[in-house]
DNA sequence: AAAAATCTACCTACTCATTGGTAGAACGAA
DNA sequence: TTCGTTCTACCAATGAGTAGGTAGATTTTT
């Protein structure tokens, strides 16, 4: 028995983050599920719904990685190199983030659909806020303004990073780039063996 | 009389950089610029030919404001700071940056605009490469990784913060990422008067 | 346990607006 | 008169979404 939700929610985010939302059709995903256009209806009756329960599904899916970064890593660099490394996957695949695909087209998007976006970047920022404040505090981390600013510069540059680089250098160029933002967050005079190795 | 072609540049544009490029269409522009659909195909016959116009004009008045601002300021600091304050004007208008825009729903495109994105984001990378090793032999910028990785970097995170704080804090935010940014490439010890102005 | 009713998942076969694009005529300026 | 521009009037293809039906599993009633 094979669970046809939930092949569609993988497949439509395959399509959206290569493609974006309105560039994918049900008759898209009806050809790569191998079901017919009207039977995508009956489980997302509109495709709003099903952007609705992509978002869901791929912020859950982050907020387990967080917490395992969390809770597996108690360095603050570390955690924010983890935490780079899975937008990496993305590079790799060719796939660009998914809240960034729609974020891009947010003025077509429902209000509600804008607003879970908006929720998924505010709980990252939050996160690696809560990170930097830990390492500054250990001694681990210097950060030059607030930490939330720099949480905020933190993720701009890994998603700008994932859509840059999936055109440029891939999984190459987005390695430096991490690399280049963990050493700007290290003490002076602390060594980055593991940069290269992330 | 009125330059037609222009206007439809222009108006293109913003509908590109508001819904994306799949989720603008002839008939919108056509509204908008109040002039039959039919007549649009006159200036631009296919869509990609009208995509392609406006990477090009895009690309070109960043050419200029680059060179204006290597020109006009001596700084690197200070000509990162103006570098950011281009995407500035996006977050204010509600626009993201038409390359980023194009790059996310890249699969869909066609190759050749994809090569022009590409050549566009290098262009960039390479004008900072430019800059922030000027600035580390003045000695005004403390590059932690090569100055080529940090300028990928850099560009990331401007493309990143646009995407990003159109959605959350807007100008707000966006200006922090870029002090904080700015900040990180400051070297230790030199105050930062100016970063909240910029 | 058998029969009846309901539900789930899928189907074929549509609707109807919109898509990018074309053909060819009309207009105005040089 | 010719050229550049804009128009009306179309086209085939595709978009999301609907109507209504069928086969099979599950639940409810007798």
């Amino acid at each position: 028995m094979r669970d046809t939700r939930a092949e569609l929610l993988l497949q439509a985010e395959t399509l959206v983050r290569r493609r974006g939302y309105a560039g994918f059709s049900y008759a898209d995903l009806a050809e790569t599920v191998r079901i017919r256009k009207a039977s995508i209806h009956h489980h997302f009756p509109t495709k709003s719904d099903l952007a609705h329960a992509l978002v869901a599904a791929y912020d859950a899916r982050y907020d387990a990685a967080l917490a395992e970064i969390r809770a597996g890593e108690p360095d603050a660099i570390e955690r924010i190199a983890a935490y780079g490394a899975l937008y990496l996957g993305g590079v790799e695949a060719g796939l660009g983030c998914l809240c960034a695909v729609l974020a891009i087209e947010g003025d077509a998007l429902p209000a509600t659909l804008r607003a879970d976006i908006a929720r998924f970047f505010e709980k990252h920022i939050a996160w690696l806020e809560g990170v930097l404040a830990e390492g500054v505090a250990a001694g681990s981390v210097r950060v030059s303004a607030e930490p939330r600013a720099t949480a905020r510069m933190v993720v701009a540059a890994l998603e700008g990073a994932l859509l840059m680089e999936r055109l440029l250098a891939g999984p190459e160029g987005f390695r430096g780039t991490l690399a280049a933002l963990c050493d700007g967050l290290r003490p002076a005079g602390v060594s980055s063996d593991r940069t290269d190795t992330i």
